[in-house]
DNA sequence: TAACTGTTATATTATATATATAACAAGAAA
DNA sequence: TTTCTTGTTATATATATAATATAACAGTTA
């Protein structure tokens, strides 16, 4: 999978890092149990420091998504690991608040959200996927 | 409008500012014309510094949901003024991009998430609304 | 054995966040 | 007119975050 880094965003690099290997996963180019390149690796490949990318695999790890073994490498978490919790739903619940809130000052109506939201999935999922998203 | 700040959150306190008065227009306690305490006061309220203050009106003002007058002060932006534009599009789509990507991972379904979409409209919608942000 | 793995440690640089204090210029109110 | 209030600008300081660089460590794998 490839990741593009843009020196430009308001988003840190590892943050980018870290949201692209999220949507990875979600459009099934990243399946359970494969593996990730090494730090090192992956920061040689985008011309970043192997602390940067350390520091995406390390948030991903902590919000289950995936598992790092010390000389074994980083694989995508099974499923089961990556349900979603307390913490997961009360963050994904701020953020629609917040966009949401927005939504509603510059009169964009729920259908309008709601459409978004569905072509949105369709982008993920058109693809092929045999990693157990489909039929929830 | 009361705003609270959290000195422990992951999100820096001029953002909190912004954030929740952006959730006071969008729940119609916050109205166009209607004005905002001043730099001073806002910042002696919360016991923070004005330019903290200062930094999230200014960012609400580039965003189109204030406006700020030298010597007059700073008031809501009227509705017409705060229509969605191409840079709203596209952080918008960003943001939700990404609350779908990570709803998938997590094994939550198209319909999960529009019935938050729904739920978090009606909380901000149930209440008196007078400020025009109703039948879109 | 040699190469590779994430990890830890130390150091440096740059940027972002938040505060403090002072002064400015123009509008509003007395 | 004088006084007060407004956002703004400037300067300075402190802290936290982000990113890099370099080196070494301890197991795993080839």
């Amino acid at each position: 999978m490839i990741i593009h880094i843009n020196l430009e965003s308001k988003y840190p690099i590892y943050t980018q890092v870290r949201n692209q290997i999220i949507e990875g996963i979600a459009l099934g180019e990243l399946k359970s149990g494969e593996r990730l390149p090494s730090v090192r690796g992956m920061a040689s490949d985008l011309g970043i420091n192997l602390h940067t990318v350390n520091k995406g695999y390390k948030q991903l790890e902590k919000e289950g998504f995936l598992q790092i073994h010390r000389q074994r490498g980083v694989i995508v978490a099974p499923e089961e690991h990556r349900k979603a919790d307390d913490f997961y739903r009360e963050d994904s619940g701020h953020q629609v608040k917040m966009v949401v809130a927005e939504a509603i000052c510059r009169g964009v109506s729920e259908e309008e959200v709601t459409r978004l939201i569905k072509e949105t999935y369709q982008t993920f999922e058109k693809g092929g996927d045999t990693d157990g998203n489909s039929s929830h």
